[in-house]
DNA sequence: ATGAAAGCGCTAACAT
DNA sequence: ATGTTAGCGCTTTCAT
């Protein structure tokens, strides 16, 4: 007869030992044997303690999470989703930035981290329901959708969930950088150096940050009292095939701009490229702005004028409050950081004076 | 009176609706409930099937992973063990590589994927026991250090183990590339440019990847009748400050080579950097070598003669392995792909002819 | 001081 | 066709 244990023990995992093992062998019960190993309630004699302990490591015994998990309740593990469902997840450095910052606060709170990468499933109901199928004890959110009505199911579920970027949303604290205050900073330090014909690639504009990016860099040219023509704005899906198409668009123009506002650092070093590759000069022909403060935006040349974003340290602080949350603590307040301005060698003066 | 239901149910995770809601509303049986939603062995008729169905979306249902996972055995977990214990270990792009060919493979086979990021336990004995704690059905270990006695213990438990990188251990198929071929073909390629003097920035020694490499090199230097003095050999820590450092000590040398042959990419963009630093020119005063053909090493000037290693598919092959073995089948063989010369910007002939 | 037993939510064997 | 029941390995209450 196939019963099921011997189904499992045969053809799946090998059988570890188990609390009852130990009993058994030692002629107790379990209970006291979990209470000598894990020391909860009860005191236990010293003498049997040992015991215990001997055995269990003779026995090679190891505790299972997941029979521990079904009642406590707790699974000590994070769930991270990352921003989008394409494929190369990890080469994007603001989720590698983000991820550092989560996994290393993830390390000091005793954190395993469950990392989401499956996405045949686009929509919002079915995200939700995996999420909420009991094996984490909360989420982080990095730069959600507009839209990801996952993040909203799961915190009216109950499950304490947090984002990195994103918008603010009732009862769902996020962690990220003034969008609006970084973009101004750069379009000002554009117009200071003389540019008056400035144009924007934006990102994904299914994500908040690029929406809010694209707002803030109209509402600086208008404040400046310059067009921000339709033809001024191209999408550049935030990497840098994408930024390299838009720079081209941009240079198709009749009267293309002197200087290019990207939304982030990878489309700005894919418009450098677009530049170049037109035997183009860059800044002297096109100053190029950048956004995140990525490592490679230092590497490459000639270097791009950007915005640090501490987008390590904001995915570290929303760590610790989806960890807050789960040990029943007060919702922590969203937290929105300054950016600060970093110029590089990408950005001088335009060559001919348009003031 | 204070019961551990309540005491969860209050302060911890909301109560879900379970089967047994489900069952209990409908005035059946929970079987019929999980036959009804899951579709197992029984039939159950359409009539009933749909109202159960029904109910579940009403009251919200959602099966819960850990209690499936203890009567199965299965969690459609994998565990990934990255390289090493340092903080901010995404910036590396080796793991980013490699996560990208786990992370595209494992949403094919419905997997998700626990990375273990929690090192203040060094000892492999700490690492196996979390490893073997029930979460996960099998591991892919990322170049795991020389005597990471964590791999041993965990296939020797008898949980489907592989790596990606490292070397061949019994029963642990391993995915890598000809580390030796690559090097060889790189100090070849350096040897034929002219040049003689010829050093080589290693990685971290506790690597086998490091080791493999160095000893290529030593060999590739022996067989051409040259030089390899202990002089030439530079630890690198496979990071970009570590190749700058390296780099710098060998610059400082009484006889400092003409080409250096750096153990990774990022080690030679470090390289790269001090050669810059001291106004000398790449290639022209310095010939620098990569390996791994990681992204930046087309994008850093003068773009690095590197070697390709297909880590993307070499992870999601690893990544299908372990699977093959979680679903049963044979131990997949252990496989080695060839490497590729890529040759650009950084090496030319040494400036003074030394033939 | 410690054994027995009740579950956690689910699957699957066993009955009916 | 479908209800009852025995666990999975563990924690924790209850009883002794």
């Amino acid at each position: 007869m196939i019963t099921s244990e011997t189904f499992r023990e045969t053809f799946l995992k090998p059988m570890a030992t188990t609390l009852k093992d130990i009993a058994r062998k030692l002629n107790i019960s379990v209970s006291t044997v979990s209470y000598a190993l894990n020391g909860g309630s009860r005191s236990v004699p010293e003498k049997v303690r040992l015991a215990v302990i001997e055995v269990a490591r003779e026995m090679n015994y190891r505790p299972n999470r997941i029979a521990r998990s079904m009642i406590t309740g707790r699974n000590h593990v994070i769930g991270v989703v990352p921003p989008e469902m394409y494929d190369n997840l990890f080469l994007s450095p603001y989720l590698q930035l983000a991820l550092n910052g989560i996994t290393n606060e993830a390390g000091h709170l005793h954190q395993d981290l469950l990392i989401y990468t499956r996405y045949s499933e686009t929509d919002g109901h079915a995200i939700a329901d995996t999420i909420l199928d009991g094996r984490v004890d909360g989420v982080i959110f990095i730069s959600p959708h507009v839209g990801q009505t996952a993040v909203r199911r799961i915190s009216d579920f109950g499950l304490p969930c947090v984002t990195v970027g994103g918008v603010d949303q009732e009862g769902i604290p996020s962690f990220r950088v003034d969008n609006s205050g970084g973009i101004s900073m750069l379009v000002r330090h554009l117009l200071d150096l003389g540019h008056r014909r400035i144009a924007h690639i934006a990102g994904l504009l299914n994500m908040d940050d690029a929406i809010v990016r694209l707002q803030a860099y109209q509402n600086a040219m208008l404040q400046a009292g310059l067009p921000a023509p339709d033809e001024y704005v191209v999408k550049g899906r935030f990497d840098i095939a994408g930024g390299f198409r838009a720079m081209n668009e941009l240079l198709d123009l009749p009267t293309p701009p002197t200087a290019v506002c990207c939304a982030n650092d990878e489309m700005a070093i894919g418009a450098i490229q677009a530049v170049l590759a037109r035997g183009l000069k860059v800044p002297d022909d096109m100053s190029v702005t950048g956004f995140d403060m990525t490592p490679n935006s230092e590497v490459v040349p000639p270097g791009i004028t950007t915005v640090r974003q501490p987008i390590t340290e904001l995915a570290g602080e929303a760590m610790q409050a989806v960890f807050q949350m789960i040990e029943g603590k007060e919702c922590p307040p969203s937290k929105v950081l300054p950016t600060e301005l970093i110029v590089r060698g990408s950005t001088s003066r335009p060559k001919e004076d348009l003031s």
